[in-house]
Formats: structure tokens, C-alpha cells, sequence
RNA sequence: GGGCGGUUGGCUCAGUUGGUUAGAGCGCUACGUUGACAUCGUAGAGGUCAUAGGUUCGACUCCUAUACCGCCCACCA
């Protein structure tokens, strides 16, 4: 993609991401090559809602979405992103509203067609917003499939949808009490009344008691507690437990309505519960779920006292035409003058209010659409319950079935103007038509004096049939045929019951199987303080295109996958961005070195023969195979951060800090054989390793990968492919994973950080060079091999280094152990024996504790019940310590010995022996992780006293 | 009232079938302009993995309680 192979020193992003993603989907990379013999993954978006901006919720979902989506694309699977948006009626037109307000225009001044012209001129501006910041990101989706949940395909889906439930008697209207938002003047279902606990007041009210017949009773006021005393105005009876002492005389006695003196029945209910209030509860049937049941077992009046928008009607006497907060408080002024106010508490209390518009939800008796639930809900719980769908993380499951289970009808008839319209006619008689296509007369009287429900559906109707409605569906179109059901159904945990679970009910209802065989839940991003991100609580980085634009796309990427576990929520911290931001620059810079040295002049091989390898090719080599091999087991495990982090750990300090400092001794040497080789391994690595990054971080992987590749275009070796993002997922390579390569190399390494660590503790120059013997044993040959790596990395003076199998060691020199190697640093006059001595019992301290505790174990149950390899090992640990512990003893009483002639005194020696302080384990360097295995890193660092 | 998640170095977080020395990034300390990278390098400090029990040869990992934080569901007026 660079027309030059000059590369700037650092990496700049802006130049890059909306570059390449141009040319990749000019060159049509985003749409799937179908192929019938093969099976094919597909992601269905969640469509984001045409309201306004990208925010991080919208960045979570791309970024792993589009992670799977590119990993499966490498792997050869025809790949298919469908994209789209969502109309979301009530939020939609709620937004619109609320900016048409701004100009002083009301909605209903408008009328329907007008608004809704207006809403449809809204999606046009805010609608190609949104798909841009979808670019931006860099999902790679295939826009010449994108839908919108309005355009007149899927509004077709959905009329078809609607009229099968509604033929198979699944779809119902009727009168009941529904959650009604006063602002919206509409039903919303159950799921959109979001509770929260709320200070309010438990207000006691006496009712006169009218007169009985036999008047046994001296008690002239029967008191009840209630939170909305308006309501008062709606009641219809008052109920006691049928068991309560306090009342039974009282049950069947009429009580007199404050307010409007009417006459209401005192009644025995089990649904009152005794400890609450007073024991006595008033009877609002038409405005309270409890109390509609209350008046269903004994046939009360249903008295509504409200209109759509809250405000008291005729019912309510002289309250009529009041808000309800203002027919409250003139009530309990009322009620406070006329004596009937008994006290009022303080109460706190689960208040509903409305998802979109906040405004506090009324229960209301209302003629709505239902949608019949058990017989959809019940195949749907059965396809997770036998794993025909997988919820990752499992533990979503049990939240699936407890919500699935107990599910009540859906209401899905909303009183707005955007939206589908309800696909029925009513005539004069009030007979229902429902059809396909509009009709022209009544189904059941042939009446042509029809006209259409006003209402429309609950934007989640058309959701649910997403993905298939956006394949085609109810046509039987290839893309149907072959894309569908869908692989992958990723989302927040959010939304699925608003939107995951009905997508499996309406699959298994419409199309007889379930829409996709995986739901991935992720967790929701929060501002570092852990609060929920709102636009009432804005922060600095809430803004995704911020954020890109400060550190890049791909650093908002990785950070995202990495700092976060399946279905847990996750802070986004702009620190972290950052150091991803610089990850794509140490990749550049990665490249850069590599392309430079490659010198295009003469030939870059393919992979050389193994046998031809050196020490550190084999080693770099197994690693990458084992990277390889573990990314493709934890994306396949749905860890796709562990598997970014660890291509992050391998690129950043195997491949940059061991191996590239390692090669520049071969590329800086004469050995013209030796330098091919390692280019050929320098170019094959980073390859392999872009590859297995691009899916994370498509666009520095992209960039770099084209460098590469132009690098290397004279070459055998050169890709077969012109972009990464269809470059073939990388296959691990049993051959090159080599454990004795890997130990060696990790002993060399161990070596180094011993020599580098002592320069640092003994203030030694960095530039300095210093002469080194090392006493290897057995080892010593094959370390030989590795002196030049060695000479390089500890900055060792070639000319005074010397690897020996056993060497004495020179006095005046600072002795360490790596393994079972010696290291002498003749650093004269740069060593003081206090401290070497100090150091030298500290580690002795350390082996000491190590070896007793592995004598106790191995001395216990442990020997016996453990298994095998994992006793071995620890029996290796002990030799090798034991062995030490001898070592390092020995270079001690050297040490005191010449204390003793320098009359250094008894007494430090003693003070050295006696304070062994067990240290802490000491930290392994980060870096490297990955190389672990035999050697015992303690060995190396020591600790200081 | 049920259910779920979290509690790991100063901060933010990983840790997937229990294996003995628990990791990262940032921050911190010391040093460093060795031609890929200061958006960097080298070395280092820093954790009784919330608490109390239990299972096990062995527990950050499994079980049972407890505490605190957060979330979801539910018609207590």
C-alpha cells in the first residue's frame, strides 16, 4: 500500500486506517466468496439505533465482532458481516421530538405524515453518521448487504411475521392494565420500565367507617397506607387478610371514600399482607397490577381516573383535569383539612419509570397487541437447554431460562407514529382484518369502509427477526439459503432479553431453527471510576471517534479486547490506550528494522532447512509456533483477549527484545549465509506474527504487512496474497516446536540477565565492556556456539571472555550462578566483599528455603499422590538447588576466608550468616514469560541485602 | 425477596479443566542519545490473590459461610 519503502520513524495512523479501509473495500474484501462446499460464518450486526452518535457500546461490539469476522475470513471461510441499522421507534422519536421542540415545533402540530417525514429526513443525516464511525473502527462489514429495519423488505418480513402469529392465534388484542408512559402517551412492555429504588412517602389515610346495621363496632375509621394517594380517587373497595383479628369484624362493612364519599365494600383478600401498613389496603383496580387482581376475585368496578397523559379525569371529581403530582398534594391537603390524614412516613419504594424519556411509568387500563409468549418462549428455552444455541459466558444461561420462564405476554402495540404500522383493519362493526397486503374491504363483512390500527410495533418486533429478515427472509434467497442461520451472536448481556432472546424465539417460530448456534456476551465499557456512561455523566474518552483520533483504531482495539473477560464489564483506561498506540509503533518500528536489513538487492529465501538453523532461529521458531498454536486455541475458546496479549507478549519481548538484539550480531557479521538465514527468519516471523495480530489490530498490521511484502517482492518468498486481510490464517508447525532449543536458549537468556543485572547492581558503565569466564560444565561447548550472542547482548570484552567446561575463579572477581553455570566477572577494584557477601547469603538464604520445602514435600503424601512428571520436576528443582546451595556456599567461605586474613573480623561474617532473611520469590522479568521452563531464574537475580 | 458478578502489587485489570517461584499495562526507583523504536532500552522495588473454615499430597483456582462493592429479576400497597 506505500509507495515507498521508506518508512518514517514513528507510526502515524491518521495517514493509514481511513486509507486502507477505503481500498479494502474497494477491492471488495468486506463481501464473502461464497463458496458451496464450504461452510460459511456470518455475523448478523446488532443494529445501532439511528438516534445519534457511536458510542463505546457500539465500539465493544465492532471491535469483537469485526475480531471474529476477520479471523474467519483468514481462515478461509466465506465470511459474511451483515450491516445495518435500527429505526428504534420510541428512542427515535423521542429524539426528533425532542429537536423539533427546539425549533418550537410540536409533533402533533406536524400531524403523522409530516413527523414521520421528518423522522425519515433525521435517519437520512444521522443514519450515514453512524455507518461512517462504523468505518472508522474498521469493521470490516459487507455494505452491500446493509438493511435498515424500516426499508420495505424488512418491513415486509415483519408484516408476514405480524399475520403468521396472528393466524396461528399467537398475536391477540385486548383490555388490560398496561405500563403506560405519560410523556410518550404509549404503552411500553415490561422491559422498558426500568425500576429504581426511590425515596417517597407512605402516606396513612383513615376512612370512615359507614354506619352498620347491628353497629357492634366503636371504631368509626378503618386507616390504610398507600404511596399514591390520587388513587384514591380509583378505588373500588378496602382489603384485609381474610386471618387478621384487627379486621374480621370489619370485613363485609362498607367504608366511605374520602374525597368523593363514595361507598366501597371492606373485603378479605389473601393477597393483603398483614405486617405492612396498617394491615389494610385500598382497592385501585384500573391503576395497580395487585389490586386488578384483587378486583378480579371479586368482581369490583374498574373505575380509570386517568387520562393518557397523566392528568385526573371526570372520574375524579373536583380533581378532574389536575396532574397527578398536583391532584396528590391537593388531595393530602384535603384529606389534612377534612382530618382523615392519619400520618405520613417516609418510604422508600421501587419506582418505574420509562427507558427512553424518564417519565414515571402509571399502571393503565388500555386496549393493546399481544404477543401470546409461552408457546414461542418455550421451544426457545429448549434450544439452549439442549445446546443448539450456546451462551458464552455459560453462566448467562441460568439468567436466560429464570427471565424466559417466567415471561408475560408482550405488548408490542405502541401509540407512536414511527414505526410498522399494525397490519389490521377495522370496520364499522369492529371486525379485525389482517393481511399481507393492504386490503380494500372487511375480511368478515365485506365492509369497504375500512381503515388501518394506528398503532405501531415495538421497535424490538422487527428486531427479533434480524437475521433472517435481513438475508431475505420470508423469500427463500441464496443468501438465506446459504448464510442462514447466522454463526455468531455477539452483543452485551444488556440486551438479551430485549433482543437475543427473541431473535431465538422468532428463528425457531419462522424459520425452524435457531438464528445462530453462539451468543458471545461481552461486558459494558464504564468511565474509569466504574460509573455507567450516560450523556448526563459525560468524561473525557467517551467518545469512541476520540479516542481514535487521539491514539488510533487499532489502540482502541486491542485495548478493548484486552482489558476485559467474557461478559464482565471493563473500564476504558486512556493510559492502556496509550500503550497501545505505542504496541503499534514498537510493530512499525519492528518492521522498519526488518525491511532495512532485508536489502532488496539480493535475494530473501524462503525458510531455511532446520538442520541449518542456529540456536536462537530454533528457539524464535518454536515460540512462534506455540504463539500460533495458542492464539488459535483461545480465539477458538472465546479468549480473545488472552490470545491478543499474547501476541502482544511474543512480538514485543521475544521477538524485539531477544531475538532481533540477538540477530544484529548474524546481520552485522560476515558470514554471508549465516545473515540470509537470519533475514529469512527476521521476515517470517513478523509475517506470521502481523497475521496473527491483524485481527485485532487490522490497520498497523495491514500497513506494516505491505512493507513487508513490497520488501521482499524480488524474492522466492513473497506472499501469495496482495492483503493481509485476506492472508491465510497462520497453521502452527509441529516440526519447528523445539523444547531442547527453547532450554538452551532460556539458559542463555538466564546467563545474560545474570551478567546484565550485576553491571547494573555493581554501577558498571552501560557502555562498558568487561571481560567474563564461564565455567559451563557440560555445557560449555554449546555455549560456545552462542559466544558472539553472548559478547553482544552482556556486553562482554570479546577478547577477555572465556567459556571453559570448569575454570577457577579469579580473585577479585564477582562470582554468579545461572543454573548450574558459573559466571566470573574479574571486575577488579569494582567489588566490595561486604556487599558480595551480603549478596551471596541472601541467595543462599533463598536456594536454602527452596530446598526445604521441596524435602518436606517430597517427603510427604506428595511423592506418592502426585503425578509423575509433576514429582520429577521437583525433584530436578532440588538437585539442581542442592547444587547451588553447595556452589554458592563455597564461594562464600571464599569470600570469608579472605575476610579472615584481611582481618575483616569474625563478626560481619556472622552478622551475614545469621540474617539469611528469606527474601520474597524473586520476579521473574515479565518478558520473559514465555520461556520459563528449567532454568531456575532465582539463580540470576539475587537479592539484595 | 430471589439470582448473578466482583474483591489479585500504588492505579486499572488478566489468570479456561487445582500442580508447588501469581502476571501485564500504567505509575515508581536507578541507569542509558550502543543507528528499528525515548510512542524506547536495561536492571529493580512492590502482592499472606477480601475474611473465616473445609476438601486435597497440593487451592488465586473447588466447597461452605461472612463482609464490602456493583448489577439483574420480582405486583409488597
Amino acid at each position: 500500500m506505500s509507495d515507498s519503502i521508506e518508512m518514517p520513524k514513528a507510526y502515524d495512523p491518521h495517514s493509514v486506517e481511513e486509507r486502507l479501509y477505503e481500498w479494502w473495500e474497494e477491492r471488495g474484501y468486506f463481501q464473502p466468496r461464497i463458496d458451496p462446499k464450504k461452510k460459511p460464518f456470518v455475523i448478523s450486526i446488532p443494529p445501532p439505533n439511528i438516534t445519534g452518535e457511536l458510542h463505546h457500546g457500539h465500539a465493544m461490539f465492532l471491535t469483537f465482532e469485526d475480531l471474529m469476522i476477520r479471523w474467519h475470513r483468514m481462515m478461509g471461510d466465506p465470511t459474511l458481516w451483515v450491516p445495518g441499522s435500527d429505526h428504534a421507534g420510541i428512542a427515535t422519536q423521542n429524539v426528533v421530538e425532542k429537536a423539533l421542540e427546539k425549533q418550537g415545533i410540536k409533533r402533533r402540530d406536524l400531524g403523522r405524515a409530516e413527523f414521520v417525514k421528518r423522522v425519515w429526513d433525521w435517519k437520512a443525516e444521522y443514519g450515514s453518521i453512524i455507518t461512517h464511525q462504523i468505518r472508522r473502527l474498521g469493521a470490516s462489514t459487507d455494505w452491500t448487504r446493509e438493511r435498515f429495519t424500516l426499508d420495505a423488505g424488512l418491513s415486509r418480513a415483519v408484516r408476514e411475521a405480524f399475520v403468521r402469529l396472528y393466524e396461528r392465534k399467537l398475536i391477540y388484542r385486548g383490555t388490560y392494565l398496561v405500563n403506560w408512559c405519560p410523556r410518550d402517551e404509549s404503552a411500553i412492555s415490561d422491559l422498558e420500565v426500568e425500576h429504581a429504588e426511590e425515596n417517597g412517602k407512605l402516606y396513612y389515610v383513615r376512612y370512615r367507617l359507614a354506619p352498620a346495621d347491628g353497629a357492634s363496632s366503636n371504631l368509626q375509621f378503618i386507616t390504610v397506607a398507600t404511596t399514591r394517594p390520587e388513587t384514591i380517587l380509583g378505588d373500588s373497595a378496602v382489603a384485609v387478610h381474610p386471618r387478621d383479628k384487627r379486621y374480621k369484624k370489619l370485613i363485609g362493612r362498607m367504608a366511605i371514600l374520602p374525597a368523593l364519599g363514595r361507598r366501597i365494600p371492606i373485603i378479605a383478600d389473601d393477597a393483603v399482607e398483614m405486617e405492612f401498613g396498617t394491615g389494610a389496603v385500598k382497592v385501585t383496580p384500573a391503576h395497580d397490577p395487585t389490586d386488578y387482581a384483587i378486583g378480579e376475585r371479586h368482581a369490583l368496578p374498574i373505575i380509570n381516573i386517568m387520562n393518557k397523559n397523566a392528568t385526573i379525569n371526570e372520574n375524579g371529581g373536583a380533581y378532574a383535569g389536575m396532574d397527578r403530582y398536583a391532584a396528590r398534594k391537593q388531595l393530602v391537603e384535603d384529606l389534612q383539612r377534612d382530618g382523615l390524614l392519619d400520618h405520613i412516613e417516609d418510604h422508600a419504594m421501587s419506582i418505574g419509570r420509562c427507558q427512553r424519556c424518564d417519565a414515571v411509568i402509571e399502571p393503565l387500563l388500555s386496549t393493546q397487541w399481544f404477543v401470546k409468549i409461552k408457546p414461542l418462549a418455550k421451544p426457545a428455552i429448549a434450544a439452549v437447554k439442549t445446546g443448539r444455541v450456546k451462551i458464552v459466558p455459560e453462566r448467562f444461561n441460568k439468567i436466560y431460562f429464570n427471565w424466559m420462564n417466567n415471561l408475560r405476554d408482550w405488548c408490542i402495540s405502541r401509540q407512536l407514529w414511527w414505526g410498522h404500522r399494525i397490519p389490521v383493519w377495522y370496520c364499522e362493526q369492529g371486525h379485525e382484518t389482517c393481511a399481507r397486503t393492504d386490503p380494500t374491504q372487511c375480511a368478515v363483512c365485506g365492509s369497504t369502509n375500512i381503515r388501518q390500527d394506528e398503532d405501531v410495533l415495538d421497535t424490538w418486533f422487527s428486531s427479533g427477526l434480524w437475521p433472517f429478515s435481513t438475508l431475505g427472509w420470508p423469500d427463500e434467497t441464496e443468501d438465506l439459503k446459504y448464510f442462514y442461520p447466522t454463526s455468531v451472536l455477539e452483543t452485551g448481556y444488556d440486551i438479551l432479553f430485549f433482543w437475543v432472546a427473541r431473535m431465538i424465539m422468532d428463528g425457531l417460530e419462522f424459520t425452524g431453527k435457531p438464528p445462530f448456534h453462539t451468543v458471545y456476551l461481552h461486558g459494558l465499557i464504564r468511565h474509569k471510576d466504574g460509573s455507567k456512561i450516560s450523556k448526563s455523566n459525560p468524561q473525557p474518552g467517551d467518545n469512541p471517534l476520540d479516542v481514535i483520533r487521539d491514539f488510533s483504531a487499532d489502540a482502541l482495539r486491542y485495548t478493548i479486547v484486552t482489558s476485559s473477560a467474557p461478559g464482565n464489564d471493563t473500564k476504558l483506561d486512556l493510559e492502556k490506550v496509550e500503550s497501545a498506540r505505542n504496541f503499534a509503533n514498537k510493530i512499525w518500528n519492528i518492521t522498519r528494522f526488518i525491511i532495512t536489513n532485508l536489502d532488496v538487492t539480493t535475494s530473501t529465501p524462503t525458510l531455511p532447512h532446520p538442520d541449518t538453523l542456529a540456536l536462537a532461529d530454533r528457539w524464535l521458531l518454536s515460540r512462534l509456533n506455540h504463539l500460533i498454536a495458542a492464539v488459535t486455541k483461545h480465539y477458538n475458546d472465546w479468549q480473545f483477549g488472552e490470545g491478543s496479549r499474547a501476541i502482544y507478549e511474543f512480538l514485543w519481548s521475544e521477538f524485539a527484545d531477544w531475538y532481533i538484539e540477538a540477530a544484529k550480531s548474524a546481520l552485522n557479521g560476515t558470514d554471508a549465509a549465516a545473515k540470509q538465514r537470519t533475514r529469512a527468519i527476521l521476515a517470517h516471523t513478523l509475517d506470521q506474527a502481523l497475521r496473527l495480530l491483524h485481527p485485532t489490530m487490522p490497520f498497523v498490521t495491514e500497513e506494516t504487512w505491505q512493507h513487508l511484502r513490497k520488501a521482499q517482492t524480488e524474492d522466492e518468498g513473497r506472499k501469495t496474497e496482495d492483503a493481509l486481510i485476506v492472508a491465510e490464517w497462520p497453521q502452527a508447525d509441529k516440526k519447528l516446536i523445539d523444547a531442547r532449543a527453547e532450554k538452551e536458549f532460556a539458559a542463555l537468556m538466564d546467563i545474560v540477565r545474570a551478567i546484565r543485572n550485576a553491571r547494573a547492581e555493581f554501577n558498571v558503565e552501560p557502555g562498558k565492556r568487561i571481560p567474563a569466564i564461564i565455567a559451563a560444565g557440560s555445557a560449555a561447548k554449546r555455549l560456545d556456539a552462542q559466544r558472539d550472542t553472548l559478547v553482544l547482548l552482556a556486553r562482554l570484552d570479546a577478547n577477555e571472555f572465556r567459556i571453559e567446561p570448569r575454570a577457577e575463579k579469579p580473585a577479585q572477581a564477582l562470582a554468579l550462578m545461572s543454573g548450574k553455570i558459573e559466571i566470573y566477572l574479574p571486575l577488579a577494584g569494582m567489588i566490595d566483599v561486604a556487599k558480595e557477601k551480603a549478596r551471596l547469603a541472601g541467595e543462599l538464604a533463598k536456594v536454602g528455603g527452596d530446598i526445604a520445602r521441596a524435602e518436606t514435600l517430597l517427603a510427604g503424601e506428595f511423592s506418592r499422590r502426585a503425578p509423575k512428571d509433576v514429582v520429577q520436576k521437583t525433584r530436578d528443582t532440588l538437585a539442581a538447588n542442592r547444587a547451588r546451595a553447595a556452589r554458592l556456599a563455597a564461594q562464600l567461605a571464599g569470600l570469608e576466608g579472605r575476610e579472615i586474613r584481611n582481618a575483616q573480623g569474625a563478626k560481619e561474617t556472622k552478622a551475614a550468616k545469621t540474617k539469611p532473611r528469606a527474601k520474597k520469590p524473586i520476579q521473574r522479568n515479565a518478558k520473559t514469560r514465555a520461556t520459563k521452563k528449567p532454568i531456575s531464574k532465582g539463580a540470576a537475580k539475587k537479592s539484595r541485602s
